[in-house]
RNA sequence: GCGCCCGUAGCUCAACUGGAUAGAGCAUCGCCCUUCUAAGGCGAGGGUUACAGGUUCGAUUCCUGUCGGGCGUACCA
């Protein structure tokens, strides 16, 4: 048997090679191709994997699905792999590999390494991932948290399948919420607060516009990413005031970024976009392309054309364009770039934002594909605590921000319990949950098992023993109980969680994999001893679990969460 | 009103994109540390998958409707 071909592809092989059999015996339509499935059993009894095909094709055979099964089982070539195979229930086919089979991905394991999962199914092609893109009026809050998770551990999947993949942050550093931010810093140079007549109505009310006020009017340097401003101390200084209090909020932002050890390739910055006369160039187009009417003294594009149930409005009455112009001009700049694929991750209430952005793309007329951009939306995150909601801040006021996650419950689950849910499923983060009850926290219950196999080796060279890989390898056939079998073909299926979470955009499916990987490791670690005396077995126990400690360090990692060797 | 997302055990969430008896973790109740880390394991209880229809061999999953929740429905982003 060949060890690189994962056991279902095997298997999927050997039922086309009955199809193809029974084709020629005139039992089944030439042109007959069923879609060959093969499935985990979740039952031991039924084998360990099974098959739909014969359900799924007994209509072309015109036979009863077991009859047909049964047909299909006659015909199957003799494979090592295989040590039986029978009908079950309505017609499924169960397969039970052999011992041999389901270890021999345990050399795989050893060959690639840190590779083993990854694969190359992206290979050549260039996608671009936008994520968090907060605008900087304000620290991040734990609904930009859960996108930096998302967004970072999409990123992480793509690379893994091969991807080349640009990690972009977009700062909407233009425009009126910008404007709202400076003259509400401006006021507090002024000394006013809320509760005055002239405060700016909606202003920024957090504690960290105070201190950003009283910074500029030190006269402090201000230095982040990629720019650096000086406090003018002139509270009349409203331009001033405006860059100054970007440049402070991106840094302050970059710093959360940082504390969440998520990274970007690039820093988009919304102005570029009115500087290079790429909004104007864009608006321009939709002009000649007749698909914008004046109406009111504001433009407006004809979304209705493009399945928005209103036309928007592009450039206000003021002279200003509306939050969507740039957007449009922003991604026919992805486009330009050569990003055949483009995933946004955002907020879900910014979701009415899909319609617009790819009405204008389509109205350019630039042959850019209906669809594109992909989104991924992340419901709201709920953060409670004491069993009761918790909405503010000190430093933010109005809500939680991602540090004050991470500075309470640590890095890991604050990654963990952001990235482990469906993004579309609204989100409860308990602090009592995670903090109080830190032993009970299922991220580490998966670094703890990570942490148990390590300590393994800590206590075989404590007992002046240690562990001979090659003859583990040689000798992996010392591994005959039923758990040893199980943790292998539960080891086999990573590459393809890996891949079905990077198609699906959907990063908790490689949590809620290594929850139940490190499930099964604990107890077969309850149930069987790795240093016996018997140095064959020592070493074949050995080498399945340091290939379950590579593969939960391969899994961490597409989460970006750490694999302590002890805890 | 309209659009998008969601509704699964007391609570927080899964369910490999239509498969077999719907699974984990908390919480509750029993067991297991002279044995590699008990941050662990074993076992018990807990469900009409919001509700009503439909599609088919088969539905938590797809379609329609109802109810309930979130978000949006700006010349804010």
């Amino acid at each position: 048997m060949n060890a690189k071909v994962p056991m279902k592809q095997e298997l999927s092989s050997l039922i086309e090679q009955s199809l193809a059999a029974l084709i020629s015996q005139g039992k089944l339509p030439e042109d007959a191709s069923p879609k060959v499935m093969v499935e985990d059993s979740k039952d031991k009894a039924h084998g360990d994997y099974a098959s739909n095909i014969a359900m799924v094709s007994t209509k072309l055979a015109k036979q009863k699905p077991r009859d047909w099964a049964q047909e299909i089982i006659n015909n199957l070539p003799d494979s090592p792999i295989l040590s039986k195979a029978e009908i079950a229930g309505p017609g499924f086919i169960n397969f039970f590999v052999t011992e041999a089979a389901s270890l021999s991905v345990i050399n795989t394991i050893f060959e690639q390494g840190s590779k083993f999962g990854h694969n190359d199914s992206g290979k050549g092609q260039k996608v671009q991932v936008e994520y968090v893109s907060a605008n900087p009026t304000g620290p991040l809050h734990v609904g930009h948290g859960r996108g930096a998770a998302v967004g970072d551990c999409i990123s992480r999947l793509l690379l893994a399948n091969g991807w080349d993949c640009t990690r972009e942050f977009y700062y909407n550093d233009a425009g009126a919420q910008i404007n709202n931010l400076a003259l509400s810093v401006q006021a507090r140079c002024k000394g006013l607060g809320p509760e005055d007549a002239s405060w700016p109505e909606n202003g920024y009310q957090g504690h960290y516009i105070t201190e950003l006020a009283e910074s500029f009017m030190k006269g402090e340097t201000v230095e982040s990413a990629d720019q650096s401003f000086t406090g003018t101390k002139d509270a009349d200084d409203v331009d001033g005031i405006r860059h100054f209090a970007v440049a402070y909020l991106r840094r302050e932002q970059d710093l959360d970024l940082k504390a969440f050890e998520v990274d970007f390739d690039v820093y988009f910055l919304e102005s570029s976009l009115y500087e290079q006369g790429n909004v104007e160039e864009a608006v321009q187009t939709l002009i000649k392309n007749g698909f914008t009417y004046e109406d009111g003294g504001a433009l407006w594009l004809k979304t209705t054309e493009f399945g928005d149930d209103k036309d928007r409005v592009m450039r206000k009455t003021d002279g200003g364009y509306t939050y969507f112009v740039p957007d449009v001009a922003y991604h026919l700049n992805k486009w330009k770039r050569g990003f055949g694929r483009v995933i946004n991750e955002q907020g879900s209430d910014h979701h009415s934002t899909i319609t617009r952005v790819r009405a204008g793309l389509q109205a350019l007329k630039m042959d850019i594909p209906e669809g594109w951009p992909d989104y991924v939306l992340h419901q709201m995150v709920m953060v409670m605590k004491g069993g009761e909601e918790v909405k503010i801040s000190k430093r933010a006021g109005s809500y939680v921000t991602l540090r004050d996650l991470i500075d309470q419950v640590g890095l890991d689950a604050t990654r963990y319990f952001l990235a482990a849910r469906a993004p579309s499923s609204q989100l409860t983060f308990d602090i009592d949950l995670a903090l109080s009850q830190s032993n009970d926290n299922p991220v580490y219950y998966i670094q703890y098992a990570h942490a148990r196999i390590c300590s393994i080796l800590r206590k075989l060279s404590s007992e002046t023993l240690h562990w001979d890989l090659s003859n583990g390898l040689a000798k992996i056939d010392a591994l005959v109980e039923e758990q040893e079998k199980s943790l292998a073909n539960k080891l086999a299926r990573f590459p393809e969680i890996v891949k079905a979470a990077c198609t699906a955009n959907a990063p908790h499916m490689i949590a809620n994999y290594l929850h139940e990987l490190a499930g099964d490791f604990h107890s077969y670690y309850n149930n069987h001893k790795t240093i016996v005396d018997d140095a064959d077995l020592r070493d074949a126990r050995i080498t399945l679990t340091q290939a379950v400690r590579q593969v939960l360090v391969n899994g961490l990692d597409l989460l970006g969460i750490s694999a302590p060797q002890e805890m």
